[in-house]
DNA sequence: TAAAATTAAATTTTGCACAATTTAATTTTA
DNA sequence: TAAAATTAAATTGTGCAAAATTTAATTTTA
Protein backbone atom coordinates (compact mmCIF):
# COMPACT_ATOMS: atom_id res chain seq x y z
CA UNK A 1 0.00 0.00 0.00
CA UNK A 2 2.94 2.38 0.48
CA UNK A 3 3.05 2.54 -3.47
CA UNK A 4 0.11 4.55 -3.15
CA UNK A 5 1.92 7.12 -1.23
CA UNK A 6 2.04 10.19 -3.70
CA UNK A 7 5.98 11.32 -2.70
CA UNK A 8 6.71 7.85 -4.12
CA UNK A 9 4.76 8.16 -7.31
CA UNK A 10 7.17 8.99 -9.88
CA UNK A 11 4.72 9.85 -13.00
CA UNK A 12 3.34 12.29 -10.31
CA UNK A 13 6.59 14.07 -10.34
CA UNK A 14 6.23 14.06 -14.20
CA UNK A 15 3.25 15.62 -14.46
CA UNK A 16 3.80 17.81 -11.59
CA UNK A 17 7.47 18.71 -13.44
CA UNK A 18 5.99 19.05 -17.08
CA UNK A 19 3.62 21.57 -16.28
CA UNK A 20 6.17 23.71 -13.90
CA UNK A 21 8.15 23.82 -17.46
CA UNK A 22 5.23 25.23 -18.59
CA UNK A 23 4.92 28.10 -16.49
CA UNK A 24 8.80 28.72 -17.34
CA UNK A 25 8.22 29.15 -20.69
CA UNK A 26 5.56 31.67 -20.20
CA UNK A 27 7.05 34.75 -19.99
CA UNK A 28 9.65 33.65 -22.83
CA UNK A 29 6.97 32.84 -25.15
CA UNK A 30 4.90 35.58 -24.42
CA UNK A 31 7.24 38.56 -25.99
CA UNK A 32 6.47 36.16 -29.34
CA UNK A 33 2.58 35.73 -28.33
CA UNK A 34 2.48 32.01 -28.09
CA UNK A 35 1.46 29.14 -26.12
CA UNK A 36 3.97 26.10 -25.72
CA UNK A 37 1.89 23.87 -27.92
CA UNK A 38 1.85 26.96 -30.44
CA UNK A 39 5.62 27.44 -29.92
CA UNK A 40 6.14 23.10 -30.31
CA UNK A 41 4.47 23.92 -34.38
CA UNK A 42 6.73 26.71 -34.55
CA UNK A 43 9.84 24.70 -33.91
CA UNK A 44 8.90 22.12 -35.96
CA UNK A 45 7.81 24.93 -38.89
CA UNK A 46 11.00 26.24 -38.41
CA UNK A 47 13.16 23.36 -39.14
CA UNK A 48 11.18 22.39 -42.17
CA UNK A 49 8.58 25.07 -43.58
CA UNK A 50 5.98 22.49 -45.50
CA UNK A 51 4.44 19.93 -43.46
CA UNK A 52 0.93 18.02 -43.23
CA UNK A 53 -1.62 18.11 -39.90
CA UNK A 54 -0.79 14.55 -39.83
CA UNK A 55 2.90 14.61 -39.61
CA UNK A 56 3.09 17.36 -37.14
CA UNK A 57 0.80 14.64 -35.15
CA UNK A 58 2.91 12.54 -35.49
CA UNK A 59 5.67 14.74 -34.05
CA UNK A 60 4.59 16.13 -31.35
CA UNK A 61 1.64 13.29 -30.43
CA UNK A 62 -1.01 15.69 -30.59
CA UNK A 63 -4.57 14.43 -32.84
CA UNK A 64 -6.35 16.70 -35.00
CA UNK A 65 -8.67 17.40 -32.03
CA UNK A 66 -6.02 19.45 -30.53
CA UNK A 67 -4.21 20.58 -33.77
CA UNK A 68 -7.14 21.56 -35.79
CA UNK A 69 -8.15 24.54 -33.67
CA UNK A 70 -4.35 25.55 -32.71
CA UNK A 71 -2.99 25.47 -36.15
CA UNK A 72 -6.16 28.24 -36.91
CA UNK A 73 -5.28 30.61 -34.15
CA UNK A 74 -1.62 30.38 -35.41
CA UNK A 75 -2.52 30.97 -38.92
CA UNK A 76 -5.33 33.92 -37.49
CA UNK A 77 -1.73 35.52 -35.74
CA UNK A 78 -0.14 35.24 -39.58
CA UNK A 79 2.61 32.65 -38.40
CA UNK A 80 1.40 29.76 -40.98
CA UNK A 81 -0.65 28.80 -44.00
CA UNK A 82 -3.29 26.29 -43.78
CA UNK A 83 -4.49 24.68 -46.95
CA UNK A 84 -5.73 21.59 -48.66
CA UNK A 85 -3.19 19.54 -50.89
CA UNK A 86 -4.41 19.38 -54.02
CA UNK A 87 -3.11 15.80 -54.84
CA UNK A 88 -4.75 14.63 -51.59
CA UNK A 89 -7.46 16.71 -51.05
CA UNK A 90 -7.87 15.12 -47.34
CA UNK A 91 -4.58 16.21 -46.18
CA UNK A 92 -3.74 19.96 -44.76
CA UNK A 93 -0.58 21.58 -45.74
CA UNK A 94 0.84 23.66 -43.22
CA UNK A 95 3.24 26.62 -44.01
CA UNK A 96 5.51 28.84 -42.41
CA UNK A 97 4.92 32.79 -43.71
CA UNK A 98 7.33 34.94 -43.88
CA UNK A 99 6.12 36.44 -40.63
CA UNK A 100 6.45 32.87 -38.58
CA UNK A 101 10.07 32.85 -40.17
CA UNK A 102 10.92 36.20 -38.85
CA UNK A 103 10.47 35.39 -35.21
CA UNK A 104 12.29 32.81 -35.76
CA UNK A 105 15.42 34.89 -34.51
CA UNK A 106 13.31 36.32 -31.45
CA UNK A 107 13.01 32.57 -30.23
CA UNK A 108 17.01 32.01 -30.39
CA UNK A 109 17.93 32.69 -27.29
CA UNK A 110 15.00 31.03 -25.47
CA UNK A 111 15.98 27.26 -25.18
CA UNK A 112 18.95 29.05 -23.24
CA UNK A 113 16.90 30.87 -21.21
CA UNK A 114 14.43 28.17 -20.43
CA UNK A 115 17.36 26.06 -19.03
CA UNK A 116 18.73 28.72 -17.10
CA UNK A 117 15.18 29.16 -15.04
CA UNK A 118 14.74 24.96 -15.44
CA UNK A 119 18.27 25.16 -13.33
CA UNK A 120 18.66 21.34 -13.61
CA UNK A 121 22.45 20.65 -11.92
CA UNK A 122 23.65 20.09 -15.74
CA UNK A 123 25.82 16.68 -14.63
CA UNK A 124 21.81 15.20 -14.62
CA UNK A 125 20.86 16.76 -18.34
CA UNK A 126 23.02 13.96 -20.06
CA UNK A 127 21.47 11.05 -18.05
CA UNK A 128 17.96 13.00 -18.37
CA UNK A 129 18.62 13.24 -22.49
CA UNK A 130 19.21 9.24 -22.58
CA UNK A 131 16.32 7.89 -20.07
CA UNK A 132 13.60 10.43 -21.74
CA UNK A 133 14.71 9.91 -25.81
CA UNK A 134 14.59 5.97 -24.99
CA UNK A 135 11.36 5.91 -22.93
CA UNK A 136 9.62 7.92 -25.51
CA UNK A 137 11.25 5.65 -28.71
CA UNK A 138 9.50 2.81 -26.67
CA UNK A 139 6.42 4.94 -27.14
CA UNK A 140 6.67 5.34 -30.87
CA UNK A 141 7.01 1.38 -31.43
CA UNK B 1 20.02 27.57 -33.51
CA UNK B 2 20.55 23.63 -33.23
CA UNK B 3 18.59 24.16 -29.47
CA UNK B 4 15.88 25.20 -31.59
CA UNK B 5 15.82 21.42 -33.69
CA UNK B 6 12.54 19.96 -31.38
CA UNK B 7 14.70 16.62 -30.49
CA UNK B 8 16.88 18.33 -29.10
CA UNK B 9 14.49 19.32 -26.39
CA UNK B 10 14.67 17.97 -22.87
CA UNK B 11 11.28 19.90 -21.83
CA UNK B 12 9.37 18.60 -25.04
CA UNK B 13 10.22 15.15 -23.58
CA UNK B 14 8.82 16.06 -20.32
CA UNK B 15 5.67 17.42 -21.90
CA UNK B 16 4.70 14.28 -24.52
CA UNK B 17 5.97 11.79 -21.86
CA UNK B 18 3.82 13.10 -18.77
CA UNK B 19 1.00 13.68 -21.60
CA UNK B 20 2.17 9.47 -22.46
CA UNK B 21 1.63 8.08 -18.74
CA UNK B 22 -1.77 9.85 -18.37
CA UNK B 23 -3.12 7.94 -21.53
CA UNK B 24 -1.10 4.58 -19.48
CA UNK B 25 -3.62 5.09 -16.78
CA UNK B 26 -6.88 5.96 -18.14
CA UNK B 27 -7.61 1.82 -18.39
CA UNK B 28 -6.43 1.37 -15.25
CA UNK B 29 -8.76 4.59 -13.70
CA UNK B 30 -11.62 4.39 -16.28
CA UNK B 31 -12.52 1.09 -13.31
CA UNK B 32 -12.75 3.64 -10.27
CA UNK B 33 -14.53 5.99 -12.92
CA UNK B 34 -11.75 8.71 -12.21
CA UNK B 35 -9.42 10.87 -13.49
CA UNK B 36 -5.46 10.71 -13.45
CA UNK B 37 -5.85 14.46 -11.50
CA UNK B 38 -9.06 12.69 -9.61
CA UNK B 39 -6.90 9.65 -8.99
CA UNK B 40 -4.03 12.20 -7.25
CA UNK B 41 -6.75 13.74 -4.85
CA UNK B 42 -7.64 10.56 -4.10
CA UNK B 43 -4.32 9.56 -3.36
CA UNK B 44 -4.04 12.12 -0.98
CA UNK B 45 -6.78 11.80 0.72
CA UNK B 46 -6.00 7.94 1.02
CA UNK B 47 -2.81 9.55 3.17
CA UNK B 48 -4.77 11.66 4.98
CA UNK B 49 -8.65 11.50 5.11
CA UNK B 50 -9.43 15.34 6.11
CA UNK B 51 -7.32 18.44 5.00
CA UNK B 52 -8.44 21.44 2.65
CA UNK B 53 -8.36 22.92 -0.58
CA UNK B 54 -5.46 24.87 0.14
CA UNK B 55 -3.19 21.97 0.99
CA UNK B 56 -4.28 19.88 -1.40
CA UNK B 57 -3.56 22.66 -3.75
CA UNK B 58 0.11 23.06 -2.37
CA UNK B 59 0.65 19.30 -2.74
CA UNK B 60 -0.11 19.03 -5.97
CA UNK B 61 0.59 22.35 -6.90
CA UNK B 62 -2.74 23.08 -8.62
CA UNK B 63 -4.78 26.56 -7.97
CA UNK B 64 -8.34 26.66 -6.57
CA UNK B 65 -9.78 27.33 -10.60
CA UNK B 66 -8.15 23.98 -11.17
CA UNK B 67 -9.46 22.22 -8.04
CA UNK B 68 -12.65 23.58 -7.10
CA UNK B 69 -14.25 22.00 -10.58
CA UNK B 70 -12.58 18.90 -9.92
CA UNK B 71 -13.25 18.29 -6.16
CA UNK B 72 -17.58 19.34 -7.02
CA UNK B 73 -16.85 16.13 -9.59
CA UNK B 74 -15.77 13.67 -6.54
CA UNK B 75 -18.51 15.14 -4.38
CA UNK B 76 -20.84 14.27 -7.02
CA UNK B 77 -19.57 10.72 -7.69
CA UNK B 78 -19.49 9.95 -3.96
CA UNK B 79 -16.15 9.79 -2.81
CA UNK B 80 -15.70 12.78 -0.50
CA UNK B 81 -17.16 15.77 1.16
CA UNK B 82 -16.82 19.50 1.17
CA UNK B 83 -17.79 21.90 3.87
CA UNK B 84 -16.90 25.13 5.01
CA UNK B 85 -14.52 25.22 8.03
CA UNK B 86 -16.70 26.47 10.94
CA UNK B 87 -13.88 27.87 12.97
CA UNK B 88 -12.56 29.77 9.44
CA UNK B 89 -15.29 30.47 6.89
CA UNK B 90 -12.58 31.02 4.46
CA UNK B 91 -11.09 27.46 4.31
CA UNK B 92 -13.20 24.69 2.30
CA UNK B 93 -12.45 21.10 4.43
CA UNK B 94 -12.44 18.37 2.18
CA UNK B 95 -12.80 14.95 3.58
CA UNK B 96 -13.26 11.41 2.29
CA UNK B 97 -16.51 9.63 2.64
CA UNK B 98 -16.33 5.45 3.31
CA UNK B 99 -17.11 5.17 -0.38
CA UNK B 100 -14.20 6.91 -1.05
CA UNK B 101 -12.43 4.52 1.29
CA UNK B 102 -13.77 2.00 -0.20
CA UNK B 103 -12.05 2.42 -3.21
CA UNK B 104 -8.47 2.72 -2.30
CA UNK B 105 -8.79 -1.36 -2.03
CA UNK B 106 -9.29 -1.35 -5.69
CA UNK B 107 -6.29 1.21 -6.39
CA UNK B 108 -3.83 -1.06 -4.81
CA UNK B 109 -2.78 -3.19 -7.93
CA UNK B 110 -2.97 0.06 -10.34
CA UNK B 111 0.45 1.80 -9.15
CA UNK B 112 2.48 -1.72 -10.46
CA UNK B 113 0.12 -2.12 -13.16
CA UNK B 114 1.03 1.26 -14.38
CA UNK B 115 5.06 0.97 -13.88
CA UNK B 116 4.39 -2.27 -16.00
CA UNK B 117 3.04 -0.01 -18.50
CA UNK B 118 5.35 2.17 -18.65
CA UNK B 119 8.32 -0.28 -19.12
CA UNK B 120 11.00 2.07 -18.20
CA UNK B 121 14.35 0.21 -17.55
CA UNK B 122 14.37 -0.59 -13.83
CA UNK B 123 17.75 -0.03 -13.51
CA UNK B 124 16.67 3.70 -14.63
CA UNK B 125 13.96 4.47 -12.33
CA UNK B 126 16.38 5.19 -9.34
CA UNK B 127 18.26 7.53 -10.92
CA UNK B 128 14.72 9.05 -12.52
CA UNK B 129 13.28 9.73 -9.01
CA UNK B 130 16.21 11.12 -7.89
CA UNK B 131 16.76 13.46 -10.51
CA UNK B 132 13.33 14.61 -10.20
CA UNK B 133 12.60 14.78 -7.12
CA UNK B 134 15.76 17.14 -6.55
CA UNK B 135 14.06 19.66 -9.68
CA UNK B 136 10.59 19.68 -7.81
CA UNK B 137 12.26 20.47 -4.83
CA UNK B 138 13.89 23.36 -6.12
CA UNK B 139 10.48 24.19 -7.53
CA UNK B 140 9.42 24.55 -3.96
CA UNK B 141 11.86 26.71 -2.63
C1' DT C 1 -15.41 -0.94 -61.34
C1' DA C 2 -18.57 -0.79 -57.57
C1' DA C 3 -18.66 -1.76 -52.64
C1' DA C 4 -15.94 -1.94 -48.55
C1' DA C 5 -12.24 -0.38 -45.98
C1' DT C 6 -9.09 3.02 -44.80
C1' DT C 7 -7.35 7.54 -44.16
C1' DA C 8 -7.07 12.68 -42.85
C1' DA C 9 -9.28 16.50 -40.73
C1' DA C 10 -12.80 18.50 -38.47
C1' DT C 11 -16.25 18.55 -34.94
C1' DT C 12 -18.27 17.62 -30.44
C1' DT C 13 -17.90 16.90 -25.70
C1' DT C 14 -15.70 16.54 -21.20
C1' DG C 15 -12.16 17.80 -18.17
C1' DC C 16 -8.20 19.82 -16.93
C1' DA C 17 -4.74 24.08 -16.35
C1' DC C 18 -3.91 28.62 -15.26
C1' DA C 19 -4.10 33.78 -15.38
C1' DA C 20 -6.91 37.35 -13.71
C1' DT C 21 -10.60 38.99 -11.11
C1' DT C 22 -14.09 38.79 -7.52
C1' DT C 23 -16.06 37.80 -3.06
C1' DA C 24 -15.97 37.17 1.58
C1' DA C 25 -13.54 36.27 5.81
C1' DT C 26 -9.73 37.07 8.78
C1' DT C 27 -5.39 39.53 10.32
C1' DT C 28 -2.53 43.22 10.65
C1' DT C 29 -1.48 47.82 11.73
C1' DA C 30 -1.97 52.64 12.14
C1' DT D 1 -10.97 49.38 16.82
C1' DA D 2 -11.57 51.00 12.20
C1' DA D 3 -9.07 50.94 7.84
C1' DA D 4 -5.82 48.46 5.13
C1' DA D 5 -3.78 44.30 3.91
C1' DT D 6 -3.91 39.53 3.41
C1' DT D 7 -5.90 35.11 2.70
C1' DA D 8 -8.94 31.21 0.72
C1' DA D 9 -12.16 29.87 -2.67
C1' DA D 10 -14.84 30.71 -6.37
C1' DT D 11 -15.60 32.60 -10.85
C1' DT D 12 -14.51 33.92 -15.62
C1' DG D 13 -12.24 33.31 -19.83
C1' DT D 14 -8.80 31.15 -22.94
C1' DG D 15 -6.39 27.27 -24.58
C1' DC D 16 -5.06 22.84 -24.56
C1' DA D 17 -5.83 17.33 -24.55
C1' DA D 18 -8.04 13.35 -25.92
C1' DA D 19 -12.02 10.18 -26.81
C1' DA D 20 -15.72 9.56 -29.96
C1' DT D 21 -18.08 10.67 -33.96
C1' DT D 22 -18.63 12.72 -38.52
C1' DT D 23 -17.40 14.01 -43.16
C1' DA D 24 -15.16 13.59 -47.24
C1' DA D 25 -11.51 11.71 -50.04
C1' DT D 26 -8.75 7.91 -51.45
C1' DT D 27 -7.37 3.02 -51.66
C1' DT D 28 -8.24 -1.71 -51.50
C1' DT D 29 -10.52 -5.73 -52.84
C1' DA D 30 -14.11 -8.72 -54.23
Amino acid sequence: MEKLLIRNQLCFKFYAFSRHITTLYKPLLAELGLTYPQYLVMLVLWEKEQTTVKVLGEQLMLDSGTLTPLLKRLAQKGLLNRSRSTTDERVVEISLTTEGRKIKQKASCIPDQLMQAVNTESSDLPQLHAILSKMIDQIQE
